[in-house]
DNA sequence: CTGAAAGCGCTTACAG
DNA sequence: CTGAAAGCGCTTACAG
C-alpha cells in the first residue's frame, strides 16, 4: 500500500504542501481557517508525520544516542530512567545500547549512532577505553557528547558524576570512627578512575583517623554480582579476614554478601560492610547496607540539561560537575559499636 | 563545516556516486581495486555513513521501538539486555522509552516512534492500555509489533511472556504442601492479565491439596516495591496474617519484605513468602525468597526473533509463546516444616 | 498569508 | 563492472 505524505493531505485540503508543513510545524502565520482544513485532511485520510524525511531536511534528528554498561545494575537503570524522563521533556528520543563494559562493543555501537546522526552521545564509558579511543570517534567528527559517572584520563569533555574522592572520604571516617582498623578494598576494575579515586578517598578518610589502607588489601573486579563474588574469593584465599570491607558499589556487595554467607560469615557481625551507590537495595537489605549515594537521579536529570546546553553552543569550554556524595549509615557498619556498648 | 558526503568521495576516489553507494554496502560487483580506491578515499576525507538517508530512500529504519514500563525493576531490565543483544546481532539499534505504567504516556512515546518509521515496536503494555488503543497506535498504520509479558484482552497480535497461570499453580502447589493454610496475594495492578493468570493458577495449586484461597485475600498495588508496601499496609489492616504470603513479583516482595520488618514481624519465620520472577535478588536476600521463573533473557531473545520473523513477513498470523515457569524454593517458605521437623 | 522550486544524502533500476 | 537520473518525504528561502 502507498504511504500517505503530506502531498496527499495537501491535495485533500486543497493547499501546497509548504503549508501543511508550516500546520505540522504550528506556525503561527498561518490562519486558522486553513489550518482546520488541513487538520481535518489529516484525520480523514489517515497521515502519519514522518520525523525521518524532516531530518534529512533539517539535520536535527531530535534523538540522543546513550551507551552504558549494563542497565541491570540498578544504579544505571534508574540513571536511564532519569535521563529518558529529561530528554523526553524536550522532545528528544532516546538509542539506548549496552557495552557490556567492554570496549570493542563500545565502539561499535558508538559508530551505530553517529550514522545514525543522534544529535548527541552519553557515555558511561567501559574499564578500557581510552581518551584516543573517545576523540577518534566523537572528538574527531565534532559530536557533542557527555560521559557519565567514569572519567577518562587525559580526555577534556563535558562530565558529571559523584565526587569519588569524597564519597571514598565519607565512607573511611566512618569506618574509622567505628572502631575498625583492618579494611579491604573490594571489587570494581583497577585503572578505572572511579575506582581510583574511590580508593584515595577512603585512604585519605581512614587516615584522618589513624587508620592505614594497606595497599595489598585491595581486590579488584568486575563492577557487578558476580565480579563482587570472585573478589570476595580472592581476598578470603589471600589470608585472615579483615575488620570491614569497602565494596566497589551495591552490585558488588551484594556478591560479597552472598560469598560471606556461602563462607559461614554472616555480614555486618563477622565483617563489617560498606558500599557505594546507595541504591533503594541497600536500604531493605538484612542488615541493612551502609552505603554512599551517588545520586544516579541527578546525574540523569543534570546530564540531560549539560548535553542539550552542549548541542545548542557547541563553543562552550568542557564542564565538570561533581555532585556531593551523602553517606546513609545502616547495620552493615555498626554492630562492633552496639557489641561494645552492650 | 560543510558535511562530507558521498558526492566528496566519489570524486576523491574518482568514481560516481552509485559506485561508492555499492561499495559501502558491500555488493559483490564491484571489482577489488575499485572497492579500494573508494575505502582509501573514505579514510582520507573522513567520511561517515549517514544511515538517515538511507533509511530515506529504502524506507528501512534499521531501528527497533521498545516501550516498558520501568528498567528499574530488574525483571525488565534483563529483559531490555537480551533483546538489544538479539536485536544488535542483527544490525538494529533500540529506541527505549519507559511508560511508567501510564498508559497516556505509553500512547505518547509510541505515537513519536511510529513517526521516527521504526521498523516495529516491542511494548509492555501500561496496566490500562486496552485493546481498542492498540488497535488505534499500532494496528491501523500496519506497525509491526510484539506484546510482552502482559496479555491485552481481546487483542490478536505476537505475544510472548511466561505461562503465569502455570507459574501460579506451581507456587500454590508448593505452599500448599509446605502446610500453610491462610493465604494471600499481594500487590499487581487489578485487572492486568498477569496478575488474574497467577491468580487463578496459585488458587487452583492450593486446591488441589484442600486449600482456598480467600477471595478477600488479594490485595492488589503498584508492581513496585513502594506498591508491595502499600498492598502489605492493607493487608495488616485487614485482619490477623495469613500464614502464607504470595507476592505478585519479586519488586513487590521487596517492599512486602521492608514492609512486615517495619511492623517488626520477620519474614519466613512469622509469615512465609512466595514471589514470581527468580531475579538474582530473591536468590541472595536473607532469608532466601522463594520465587517463579518468568525467564526474562528467553522473552527477550526469542522476543526479538518473533518480531524479525513478523517484520520479514507481515502476513504470519498472529503467534503466541508462553514460557514454562521453574520454581526456586527458598527459605522464606520452609520455616514451617523446619520447625516441624525439630 | 500561500505557492513553486530546490535540496537534504542516500539507493535503485536502467543503460551501456 | 560502472554511470546518469529519478526519487524517498519533508523544509526553507524566495516570490507574490
Amino acid at each position: 500500500m502507498k504511504r500517505v505524505t503530506i502531498v496527499d493531505v495537501a491535495a485533500a485540503a486543497g493547499v501546497s504542501r509548504a503549508t501543511v508543513s508550516l500546520v505540522l510545524r504550528d506556525e503561527p502565520r498561518i490562519s486558522a481557517e486553513t489550518r482546520e482544513r488541513v487538520h481535518r485532511a489529516i484525520d480523514e485520510i489517515g497521515y502519519v508525520y514522518d520525523r525521518r524525511a524532516a531530518i534529512m531536511r533539517t539535520q536535527r534528528s531530535m534523538t540522543i544516542g546513550m551507551v552504558v554498561t549494563d542497565v541491570r545494575n540498578p544504579y544505571f537503570a534508574e540513571l536511564a530512567m532519569a535521563l529518558e524522563v529529561a530528554l523526553d521533556g524536550h522532545g528528544y528520543s532516546l538509542l539506548q545500547a549496552y557495552s557490556h563494559d567492554e570496549h570493542r562493543r563500545e565502539d561499535r555501537l558508538l559508530g551505530v549512532m553517529v550514522e545514525h546522526r543522534v544529535d548527541g552521545v552519553i557515555l558511561l564509558p567501559a574499564k578500557d577505553t581510552s581518551a584516543a579511543d573517545l576523540r577518534t570517534r566523537l572528538g574527531a567528527g565534532g559530536m557533542p557528547h557527555l560521559l557519565i559517572a567514569r572519567r577518562i584520563r587525559a580526555y577534556e569533555s563535558d562530565y558529571i558524576g559523584a565526587d569519588n574522592v569524597r564519597a571514598g572520604k565519607l565512607l573511611g571516617e566512618h569506618l574509622a570512627t567505628q572502631g575498625y582498623e583492618r579494611v579491604a578494598l573490594v571489587g570494581g576494575p583497577t585503572g578505572s578512575t572511579a575506582r581510583m579515586d574511590r580508593q584515595r578517598g577512603l585512604r585519605a578518610g581512614l587516615k584522618r583517623h589513624g587508620v592505614t589502607l594497606d595497599a595489598k588489601m585491595s581486590f579488584p573486579g568486575e563492577a557487578n554480582r558476580e565480579g563482587g563474588v570472585a573478589a570476595l574469593q580472592a581476598l578470603l584465599e589471600h589470608g585472615p579476614l579483615p575488620d570491614a570491607i569497602a565494596c566497589y558499589s551495591d552490585s558488588v556487595a551484594s556478591g560479597v554478601v552472598s560469598g560471606l554467607r556461602a563462607a559461614g560469615l554472616e555480614p555486618g557481625r563477622d565483617v563489617a560492610l560498606g558500599s557505594f551507590d546507595d541504591t533503594p537495595e541497600a536500604a531493605i537489605q538484612h542488615p541493612g547496607l551502609t552505603s554512599v549515594s551517588t545520586h544516579p537521579d541527578r546525574v540523569g536529570t543534570d546530564g540531560a540539561k549539560l548535553l542539550l546546553e552542549r548541542i545548542a553552543t557547541p563553543e562552550l569550554p568542557p564542564r565538570t560537575v561533581l555532585l556531593d556524595p551523602h553517606l546513609s549509615v545502616r547495620a552493615s557498619s555498626t554492630m562492633l559499636e552496639r557489641r561494645r556498648a552492650a
